[in-house]
RNA sequence: GGGCGGUUAGCUCAGCGGUAGAGCACUACGUUGACAUCGUAGGGGUCACAAGUUCGAACCUUGUACCGCCCACCA
């Protein structure tokens, strides 16, 4: 973590260049400069992050040189070495992502595949000294619709400047077009006329006989899938290109090499790696040149020479056979420079084996991914796992603890005579290196260690007269490990490991890891393993993986994209509440956030509700002075329906936090807050805080106070600024605080605080006012206006109710007088609340023909549906089949439906008689 | 080519077997002593399409069409 924190540092410092380009001591100096203008800001930021690294400008040496005793370098040394001695991590020559900006190797991950318009050229390769075969290709029905006479065969190419590097041209060995060529050998059209270079045609299963001409050309040092071919056939990997991915200029002159080429092509010399990597077969004309400037002007002499494929063009005129088509090209994610396959030596980690016990344990559930899904991205992942190119060019990073000496034979002679085969150690200190280097070279070699940074890999050593090896100075790999190496690690690297520290026995393995999809596999799949391999346990049981924010056209945001939308100015907008409240409230799992400005503005406008019922609150008194309140016990029907609703929310939010809904306790509490606690119950207690009731004014005070201050703390992960502010703000003339919201208990109710008569009956008075509200503005009754109301019908309970009620129904929907009787009044407008029937002498305001349609509307949707409701209870298959709670439900939607439909016929008659 | 996911109101998205929800936007009305960053009421959806399973499908199965993302490949 901390490597990927001075990455970035110096990406943004403009750093972000390679060794290679700019040298040891000129990137020492720009990051001197650059730290020195961050004013200590960086340094601080290290050493918050346990940063390995020392930046000091005379002890600048890629983090580690004097570093021994750094626990984080110790525990990456430790990975490495331990890896290493497991067989589990590998130096190899292979071929790699190589970034030609940076002059580093890649890993797979850190390509960028993108369609970019492609051009595949045709070309032929004519046989050696002119031999011909008879070409014949048939349809699917065997019908021969081609036959000629040819002295070429035909290769399609998208990369024309690697010709140069083929070792041979593969066919598929069921192709029978070309069996009559198969083992002969072919010219490489390119290059000066006298040298050019023969290589066989050989047989692969990889070429596709249906693509292109069904024959491709092998050049196993710039294409993975040539690297394998060329692997299997044994065929030799000609490298063309230096680390800037131009066409190499080293070398003897290319007579000379191409004549070598020629006769390990035709069997008579043999070849090693050593020899071969040594061989630059770029013709002189070529050295140097840029590979797409090579690539122009080797598509031009082919051409010229006429050995491209013809076609025809529009007019019927000869012209190069030339397919453009779109196609995928690799390009750094950093350097956004086009990656180049680079044999090269690097190190390696077996990532297949370590990822099988990666697997398992996902499998047994050790570790559980949420949501689940993406389980089947890191299994798909971890089966076709790569082995895993951890070695970098760069500068900054954890060295690679490898020591590189030269490879001798039991006389102490050179294994080959440049000293470029090293023999590697692998140790956790230098002085261990230097001890094993000795030992392994015996006595009569002194072996040193070579001061300073090379940034080479071959050791300066002395043979004596006999050629034998006689001093040796060690060299450590200048390479530094990729970012994700020591990432890996972080779980338990940063609890102290591999110190046995209390902190790594309490805290390892960790709860729950939250993170991104785009990172499973970069990060969670290279914990997994490392933690597995080093500690035996799991790094964590949960993995949470949360959206990714988006920005408003849905593209992922980057900087280098410049599409990012800076918190900073969110939270200087809206605040810091209001932005994670939004990303909470849209954290659905599994999905992307479409960050919108819009979305933010409305939850600043929840917290400000918020903010503004808490004032009310205050002014009226409203707290829960010393914790008196017993909220599982108060009188009053609207509060005991309120502290069931508390406890209803707490119980939801509680839930859905424990289960990574986090979207959901979001709402539950936005939902609470606004449209319960706000919406309603402020409203209605207002007669209760106002009345000369004191016993009810005082249990409503405190009961508001206590559902104010346990909806701070159920809203407090999600909104910790407002909360508490509020919180203690609250306490000012309120009670006394027991510390910040923060450390307050969660609140946990039980189901003592549920009233199912207090929320019947609160159900019954919103229902009522709503009711009323609904049909005053349909009808257009002034909002102001106060209309006489009668409820008729009403049972007991309903006429007990509306007694205790009264006065919040006829404030909060302008009823006046309101009354019960046993029947409706002269041209009353009614309609039907809980079994009674609510008559409104609105007459004089309403317009009869509307109150008439918007009953008759009412009367068509419920006959609607109590009729289908019917129809699904008289189907056998219905009743006998389904939960009988559903039957029940259905056959109680009927009975209410038609008490409701009875009510509402007659007040339906009643406004006739008007 | 392999894998994963999406298609629900004008927009952004929840819901994932029991007669469709939110926010924003929209319409009408409103200076009622917390709040106009507000209140009240309202309009708006054959839940992409088709076939199946089921008493019952936005939800399960299969297929189709579009749209994303990841991986591989295109010599």
């Amino acid at each position: 973590a901390t490597q990927m924190v001075v990455e970035r540092q110096m990406a943004e410092a403009g750093g972000n260049e390679s060794r290679a380009l700019l040298g040891r001591d000129a990137f020492v100096e720009r990051v001197w400069e650059w730290r020195h203008k961050s004013g200590g800001a960086i340094l601080e930021q290290d050493k918050r992050l346990g940063s390995s690294m020392d930046w000091s400008r005379e002890k600048f040496t890629m983090g580690e040189d004097g570093a021994d005793d750094d626990q984080m370098v110790r525990a990456v040394r430790k990975v490495f070495v331990d890896l290493y001695n497991d067989g589990l991590i590998y130096r190899a020559k292979r071929l790699v992502n190589w970034d030609p900006h940076f002059q580093t190797a890649i890993s797979d991950l850190e390509v960028d595949n993108k369609e970019v318009d492609g051009h595949m050229w045709h070309f032929k390769y004519p046989l050696a000294g002119g031999e011909t075969y008879t070409y014949v290709e048939k349809d699917e029905d065997g019908t021969v619709i081609l036959e000629e006479t040819r002295d070429y065969i035909s290769i399609a190419t998208t990369r024309p400047e690697t010709m140069l590097g083929d070792g041979a041209v593969a066919v598929h060995p069921d192709d029978e077009r070309y069996k009559p060529i198969i083992g002969k050998l072919c010219e490489i059209p390119v290059g000066p006329k006298e040298y050019r270079r023969l290589i066989p045609i050989i047989t692969d299963e990889y070429p596709d006989p249906d693509f292109g001409s069904g024959a491709v050309k092998i050049t196993g040092a710039h294409d993975f899938n040539d690297y394998q071919v060329a692997k299997r056939g044994n065929i030799p990997m000609y490298s063309l290109m230096d680390e800037r991915a131009q066409m190499r200029s080293d070398g003897a002159p290319y007579a000379e090499v191409a004549s070598i080429a020629g006769r390990i092509a035709r069997g008579e010399e043999g070849f090693d790696e050593a020899k071969i990597t040594a061989m630059n077969l770029v013709p002189d004309a070529y050295r140097g040149l840029d590979r797409f400037e090579a690539r122009t002007r080797v598509v031009a002499d082919i051409t010229a020479e006429g050995l491209a494929v013809m076609s025809e063009d529009g007019e019927g005129n000869p012209v190069p056979l030339v397919e453009n088509k779109p196609i995928m090209q690799p390009f750094g994610d950093r350097s956004g420079v086009v990656i180049e396959p680079m044999l090269t030596d690097q190190w390696f980690v077996d990532a297949e084996t370590m990822a099988k016990p990666a697997m398992e344990a996902v499998r047994k559930g050790d570790t559980v991914f949420v949501p689940e899904t993406w389980e089947k991205t890191y299994f798909n992942w971890m089966e076709n796992i790569q082995p895993w190119c951890v070695s970098r060019q760069l500068w900054w990073g954890h060295r690679i603890p490898a020591w590189l000496g030269i490879e001798v034979d039991e006389d102490r002679r050179l294994i080959d005579e440049h000293g470029r085969t090293p023999r590697v150690f692998v140790a956790s200190t230098k002085e261990e290196a230097l001890t094993a280097a000795q030992q392994s070279y015996g006595a009569s070699v002194k072996v040193t260690l070579a001061d300073g940074i090379e940034d080479h890999v071959a050791p300066a050593f002395a043979l004596d007269s006999n050629k034998k090896l006689i001093e040796l100075e060690l060299v450590q790999d200048p390479d530094v490990l990729d970012t994700w190496f020591s990432s890996a690690l972080w779980p338990f690297s940063t609890q102290g490991w591999p110190d046995d520290t209390d902190d790594l026995s309490t805290f390892y393995p960790t709860a729950t890891l939250v993170t991104a999809f785009d990172i499973i596999f970069f990060w969670v799949a290279r914990m997994m393993m490392m933690g597995l391999h080093f500690t035996k346990q799991v790094p964590f049981k949960d993995v949470y993986i949360h959206a990714l924010v988006l920005d408003e056209k849905g593209q992922k945001m980057s900087k280098s994209k410049g599409n990012a939308m800076d918190p900073l100015e969110l939270i200087d907008e809206y605040g810091a509440d209001a932005l994670r409240f939004t990303l909470t409230a849209m954290a659905a799992q599994g999905r992307n956030i479409r960050l919108s400005k819009q979305r933010v503005e409305g939850y600043r406008n929840f917290s400000t509700k918020l903010w503004n019922a808490a004032r009310f609150c205050q002014m009226n008194e409203c707290a829960n002075w010393d914790g008196a309140l017993d909220p599982s016990a108060v009188k009053q029907p609207v509060n005991r329906w309120i502290a069931g609703q508390v406890a209803k929310t707490a119980r939801e939010v509680t839930d859905a936090l424990e289960d990574y809904r986090f979207n959901e306790a979001a709402d539950a509490l936005y939902k609470f807050i606004w449209n319960v606690f706000c919406d309603w119950y402020l409203e209605l207690i207002k007669p209760l805080l106002n009345g000369d009731d004191g016993e009810a004014q005082k249990e409503t005070r405190q009961t508001a106070g206590w559902v104010l201050d346990e909806t701070l703390k159920l809203l407090h992960p999600i909104m910790p600024f407002v909360t508490e502010v509020l919180w203690e703000k609250l306490a000012d003339g309120g009670p006394q605080r027991d510390g910040f919201v923060m450390r307050q208990d969660w609140p946990d109710f039980d189901s003592g605080f549920d009233a199912p008569d207090a929320a019947e009956e609160m159900d019954w008075v919103i229902d009522l006012i709503s009711e009323t509200r609904s049909i005053r503005s349909d009808l257009g009754v002034p909002p102001a206006a106060k209309t006489p109301a009668t409820l008729v019908g009403a049972d007991e309970t309903a006429q007990r109710r509306l007694a205790r009620h009264k006065d919040v129904i006829q404030r909060m929907a302008r009823l006046e007088p309101l009354r019960a009787a046993s029947s409706s009044p002269e041209g009353a407008v009614s309609t039907v609340v809980g079994g009674a029937s609510l008559a409104l002498e609105i007459a004089d305001h309403v317009d009869i023909a509307e109150a008439i349609a918007r009953l008759d509307k009412e009367l068509a949707s419920l006959t609607k549906d109590v009729t289908s409701t019917e129809k699904k209870l008289s189907n056998e298959n219905f009743v006998s089949r389904a939960p009988t709670e559903i039957v029940e439900e259905n056959r109680q939607r009927v009975v209410d439906g038609k008490a409701r439909l009875e009510k509402l016929t007659a007040a339906r008659r009643a406004l006739d008689t008007i």
